[in-house]
DNA sequence: CTAAAAGATGTTAGCGCTAACACGTCCGAG
DNA sequence: CTCGGACGTGTTAGCGCTAACATCTTTTAG
């Protein structure tokens, strides 16, 4: 640093400056500045910014193994997000289920000097997690998940509006008998889907709505698929609370020789990778990961508190389409 | 670190000692430290650890999106191993097919200090990312992939031999006729894999094996799964050469009417998440991803030159079983 | 045209740790 | 004994960076 520094003819503090984004440097400087560290590939050491900020600069990211098609994409949110407010990441793996595990894991991070903490699921609903957290005074943000306890901030989507707009796009489409996949009791966005989706439905007349348990896998879809299938009357659309189940609900029209879109309609929710690449490809509910792993980064670096659902998006696909009959 | 000298009585220098396992510690000095480092739950810092080892001790971590579901498995394994040989990882998005992008990951990747280098799949065998790690002079590791230039270090299974294993499991239960689901072409796991099929197949007479092309997708492995199908005489088995596939091939089989096992067994590879949630649960070959990762750190760390096959181990599960007839 | 406010840059100190060397203290060989 | 060395421990300095404050320069108001 010294170096680019002294090439540019100013102090190293001023490079520091120029390279944190501190925005009291005059145009002419900084460009000098840039100039130099673009001729030279100067990149700031790490470990010495993390050094030198001892205490402050730093926020954790959580991440237990279930949240495995999320992980890719908070990860490349936080770690933009962290790297837009000039903060370090360190991330910790943790281990939803195994108390001792998560505790451990939050008592790193603080160790480590992390100020706050990005909680994806589905950590933010666990209490061994949330109660480690509030001992240790760092500040939270819980992805797709309530704000459990005070001083929490949380970032999801309005779980009760998008199943609400779900069911009102298979309503719409015709469908008037529907069966409803629910997710993990224990996770708060199951008991918010089906009301959405419950909500929709009586809301028009001659329309019902069957819902049968699921815990968020493949197996249990394609469990839950069947039982639905295996009614009479039988639904024409079925709505699951994830995209994994979905695949799993589409695995069992398929075992029972019917079609989709033709016999049955199928949606999910999510938008995970399986969701286009399953056949047909699933019209699900988008929640913009990425997204909100970076606005969490944001707001634990600008100590902001910008709360509220973030906005979901509906993406129709090729597994919904008006009844036959 | 002093809090803790002071509490032992000693010299933070001690403590250092104690903490980085030096041997020359008087074996009772070296317990009144622990005991107080066990007490106070002191978890010396890696950023000064790492900075005060003068630019050593640090190694990188590429990612692209498409080792989604590889990810949580190599990060774990990765940051642990980096973990156990006192190394700092640094992760660095990068995106597999957007050869500036390969570039620019890797070049900050050497800016940061980064003495050796973890690379997953599929940036393994990019040109880009392997020409730009040569420029760097920086060790290299790649997972899953051969070592496509000099001094690279490979750690892969041996997918020749995984895939003979699994076919000769698939003859050994009695099937004759048997469809084989490729991977994409760029891929060098992809003739590995297919060869090792093949000569186990030409070892049993009378048994045929028919190829179809896949490109490791869910879908790829639906539409080849009802090529296979069409077919007469029809194969009682198919192997698929991933998982996601092999799910695409078990819902062309319920699509088709039939049932597995029980009509027509399923094998896939890699044991990822997916293998052990579709329905039946898939008979695979598992790839120790986590297990790779921190071997790798800990190859970078220590200087190693472990090369070699890693060991692969075959999962039988409910997909794969005795040919009705 | 001057003084005070505002803006830009430099200086000093220290983040938490570890190399490198300096300093005891105890040992056994001569 | 007495000296060289082995051993255990302390001291000093500095890794590369940034907070906080000090200083210098420009602007603005009167």
């Amino acid at each position: 640093m010294s170096d680019i520094a002294r090439l540019a003819g100013v102090s190293p503090m001023t490079v520091s400056r120029v390279v944190n984004g501190d925005a009291r440097v005059r145009e002419a400087t900084r460009e000098k500045v840039e100039k130099v560290i673009r001729e030279t590939g100067y990149v700031p050491d790490p470990a010495a910014r993390i050094l030198a900020r001892a205490g402050g600069g730093r926020i954790g990211l959580l991440y237990a193994n279930p949240s495995n098609a999320y992980l890719a994409e908070v990860l490349s949110g936080a770690l933009e997000g962290a790297r837009s407010v000039g903060l370090l990441l360190l991330i910790e793996p943790s281990r939803a289920g195994a108390p001792d595990e998560e505790r451990e894991a939050v008592r790193r991070l603080a160790a480590g000097g992390a100020q706050g903490v990005i909680v994806p699921p589905p950590l933010g609903e666990s209490d061994a997690t949330l109660d480690a957290i509030a001992k240790t005074g760092m500040k939270a943000v819980v992805l797709a998940a309530p704000a459990l306890r005070d001083g929490l901030i949380s970032l999801r989507v309005d779980d009760y509006g998008a199943a609400h707009e779900m069911m009102r796009h298979l309503l719409d489409l015709g469908h008037r008998g529907v069966g409803f996949v629910e997710g993990r009791r224990d996770q708060s966005a199951t008991p918010d889907r089906r009301h959405g989706a419950q909500v929709a439905v009586d809301a028009v007349t001659g329309a019902t709505m069957w819902a049968e348990a699921g815990d968020f896998t493949y197996r249990s879809g394609f469990e839950a698929g069947q039982r639905l299938l295996a009614r009479t009357p039988r639904p024409t659309a079925i709505f699951a609370s994830n995209d994994d189940m979905a695949a799993g609900v589409l695995a069992a029209v398929h075992a029972a020789g019917l079609s989709t879109p033709g016999d049955i309609s199928v949606a999910g929710f999510d938008d995970t990778y399986l969701a286009a690449s399953v056949w047909p490809t699933l019209t699900t509910i988008r929640q913009p990961v990425a997204e909100m792993a970076r606005a969490a980064a944001v707001i634990l670096g600008r100590g902001g508190e910008e709360d509220g659902p973030v906005p979901h998006e509906f993406i129709a696909r090729e597994s919904t389409a008006s009844p036959s009959d």
